[in-house]
DNA sequence: GGCGGCCGTTCCGCCCTGCGGAACGTTGTA
DNA sequence: TACAACGTTCCGCAGGGCGGAACGGCCGCC
């Protein structure tokens, strides 16, 4: 979308993928055929071919009962083998634990792609009422504290240009106020949202910096809104102590999920 | 494989769904194209415009620097939409959690597809060593103890069909006290397996049945043989216990991940 | 520092294979 | 029982994916 795009695409493999992906947005587990087709305007019988093939795979399971389609075991695997490949988990796992003991909250690591940030991996409490985030699933980069720790150190012109764009959509309102905010998230090397009612999420969060400043990642803390600010002070101290630990870990280039910056 | 299938399939689909298997399937997190090429006997401008296309979705991610491919966020979001879309998970992880906390060893959920089995969650204990399972990925069923509950269930007809071809390969290699284990863990109602080194895993599982008395997924206990006995036969209660409360409350046709049987 | 080899990428014409509209079979409902 | 809606299959046409080869950049070896 941003360039001009002339690589070679495989009209038929973007069809099979669009299928999948139906899979994580849609409301409810299963689709139809019929459904399906519609959605994405293909043929019942485009869409029938790829559902074939992709349940000869394993990424999909029938339903031999109803005639309908979900997920199957094999994308359980990719997802599990993306996890893992990031040498980032293990290291932040161990003070995960420890934030969310701690405090008896739900610890995140969030990951940035492109415009989006999105959690891969989570720790919460064992207590009756806690935050639970969805893994994988894609957020806007001026929603919640992790998403805006990643805005906050996007380099100017790009932020700029991620600023512009979504004020004009109405879905950054203040602008100016965003940019006082992230200035401040630079400058206390924490970011910090307060949710809307008293039971919505409050989250704070900090990065994770590789040895060019760079965020490889970003450590997350949430919970409901009332019970969070008793343990708000508390948290950000553990946490940015857990972040410089792990930048001081992490300083050297490696798989990062993340690629450097274009340059 | 087991019939003569004669679905409409289409090739460059299946050569798609290869390539993202392939990234579950090798030791390291990166590709090169050649690489891929070889492996699976394609020619290296197939396996770039598929790499081109999966990229475009977000499925496979390039390293600029080292013009290799990763997995990408996508798939971790398909992993997570897998997952979350089993009611079970809900309910088991309650008990897990319990069962975990209480013995200090990993708690599992495994499902069945096909002739293999794979786990689809676990919660660990927070000590220093502790066992942690791969998830997503697939075992054969006479290999561990949540395997051997689905193994025991299988119908007749179909547990010999799988005794006698393991057999003749030598993955099973005494055939008979298999079938008196088998029929031990149908009448106990859960199995046991024992590590071969001190260190190496033991477990237990106990399956939760529907209403047909068909396993919908298996709960299970691992930990370091050594200690594992200590704990063993307070874990068989606490397991029972767990199982039959979810069997019951399971008690009903839903949106399981394993389909009924083929009747 | 120069050179060779390897790898990722692109090109282009041929031919294959995936596409679509329609027909068929099945399931669940009025 | 009949209808409607859905999943599945068929078949001829043509669009699009394939493959061999050529290009260009990177790394390592001499």
């Amino acid at each position: 979308m941003s360039e001009g795009e002339s690589k070679q695409l495989i009209a038929t493999v973007e069809r099979a993928a669009d299928v999948l992906t139906l899979f994580t947005t849609v409301e409810g587990s299963d689709l139809g055929v019929t459904e399906i087709a519609k959605e994405l305007e293909l043929s019942k019988a485009v869409v029938h071919r790829v559902l074939n093939t992709l349940v000869s795979k394993g990424f999909i399971e029938t339903d031999d009962r109803t005639r309908r389609y979900r997920l199957g075991p094999a994308v359980l695997a990719l997802g599990e083998a993306y996890v893992e490949r990031l040498d980032l988990r293990a290291h932040a796992l161990w003070f995960m634990r420890k934030l969310s003991e701690t405090t008896g909250e739900t610890a995140t690591v969030s990951l940035r792609y492109e415009h989006e940030q999105f959690y891969v991996d989570q720790i919460t409490p064992s207590r009756q009422v806690k935050l639970s985030v969805s893994l994988g699933r894609r957020r806007a980069l001026h929603d919640g504290a992790p998403a805006l720790v990643f805005l906050s150190l996007l380099d100017e012109q790009e932020r700029e240009a991620y600023i512009a764009e979504h004020g004009r959509t109405g879905a950054i309102p203040a602008p100016d106020a965003l940019r006082q905010e992230l200035a401040l998230i630079r400058e206390q090397g924490y970011a910090t949202d307060e949710g809307d009612g008293p039971s919505e999420p409050s989250s704070i969060a900090a990065p994770i910096l590789d040895h060019r400043g760079e965020p490889t990642a970003v450590i997350g803390l949430c919970g409901p809104r009332e019970r969070f600010a008793d343990v708000r002070d508390e948290a950000i101290t553990l946490l940015l102590d857990a972040t410089t630990h792990l930048s001081y870990h992490l300083g050297r280039p490696r798989n990062w999920a993340i690629s450097p910056p274009e340059f």
